[in-house]
DNA sequence: GTCACTTTATGATAAATATCATAGCCGGGC
DNA sequence: GCCCGGCTATGATATTTATCATAAAGTGAC
């Protein structure tokens, strides 16, 4: 085993790499590029030319559009296993999104043209691959349509539990975004996602200081989420 | 060449097929079923457990979510060449979203465990199908999105351009829902589509005769949906 | 530390949207 | 043909949400 290659003992080899043959690995391992990112930076814009395919080793990311306006638009919040490749990766040749750092991250980036070569060759590894694209491209669309179909007090409410439940499994966690891009993933405006923030203070369903949040009454949150 | 088997004309086959081993197009053709639907017929629900990749061959189908309250939501509407089946097809077992038929169909259904059998195999054709997997999930997001960010008139320009320009590719058509659908699908309320489109044909944007719309000024039509 | 700028916060008001009520219309079932 | 139920349509009203205005608090550059 050659002692240069950490991917062995990668965190995502037993994801979906574990369909690697041994070579396969090998080649994967002297390809890879690890960029560590720092919060703010910018990993790559809307219309770049897709060079790699990459994924999130740990951090969080934002995936997001930019209208001419300049009104940006969140897509969704990546965190560690998530891809930051979407599923275009392979049909497209210019990015549709742009993806920025709002914790410090690690970004593994493959040559795309390596990662096509790869797929052609073993039918498990791209299987695996497509169940995992596959099962992130389906979240994204329902979160969208969970979203679209719920009022202001149930935006806030969903998206509040998603940081609680699904990114930081913690009652107490501190907000990587502003309310102005709260306001941007959920699609109502910085002073009502403020103003909402402040009623739930208001009603002792959450405690709030600054960016860090408690959910102080999550069975209410809840029922604010899925019929308020 | 077996003159049973039909997929050597069919036009799906150029469109990704096209990497298929005449061996694989054998077992495919063999395999297959085509199943023709009416108007109004359920294709699957919800729910459902998966046993077939399916593919629209003709006619139009809408892809939507039912809430326990019975309220529909539409994910998409999708026509000939679009896949019935999206990327959940390969991670899930069971349907995350129902399809009903919208204008008599033709939808080929293959067993998802041959089909997988098939992409284990064949590293082209898991790639082509990927992309064209990949490049569908990427636009209903990217819908998703714009639906989103627009208020009541661009939402209805939105739409209304979507059926003359993707889908009929005319300005005059035979609107393939209700009112109350168009609703479901870009998130207003019944009353408020009927009024908008009222307004867009008392400002002479639109004629309107039951469900044939004619699309009289293209051009405000898209100025209403992208800064309406 | 100070200044400029962004973020958070709140209130007043305007605009957009939903809800409720009513009615004509159309199509399918019998 | 006739009736019923859903679809289309429109108005009045209530509610929700956005916009505008203002200000305090936090943040980074120098």
């Amino acid at each position: 085993m050659d002692p240069r290659c950490g991917c062995d003992h990668c965190e995502l080899k037993t994801a979906f790499f574990e369909s690697f043959r041994k070579e396969e690995l090998g080649i994967f391992c002297d390809r890879k590029v690890e960029i560590p990112y720092k919060r703010g930076d910018i990993v790559f814009l809307e219309g770049d030319e897709i060079k790699y395919f990459s994924y999130l080793k740990s951090g969080l990311v934002k995936l997001y559009r930019s209208d001419p306006e300049g009104k940006d638009q969140i897509i969704t919040i990546a965190g560690p296993f998530d891809f930051v490749s979407l599923l275009g990766v392979f049909s497209e040749t210019h990015q549709t999104y742009s993806v920025s750092v709002l914790e410090d991250a690690v970004i593994c980036c493959i040559d795309i043209v390596q990662m096509k070569a790869i797929a052609l060759e073993n039918g498990v590894f791209t299987l695996n691959l497509m169940e995992k694209l596959g099962s992130i491209s389906n979240q994204i669309i329902l979160e969208s349509l969970e979203i679209r179909k719920r009022h202001t007090h149930g935006k806030v409410a969903y998206i509040l539990l998603k940081f609680s439940q699904s990114i930081y499994k913690n009652q107490v966690f501190e907000l990587p975004v502003s309310r102005r891009e709260i306001a941007e993933y959920i699609g109502m405006t910085t002073e009502n996602v403020i103003r909402t923030l402040s009623e739930f203070r208001k009603e002792k369903l959450l405690r709030i200081n600054g960016r860090e949040i408690e959910i102080l009454d999550v069975a209410a949150m809840e029922r604010i989420s899925n019929y308020g």
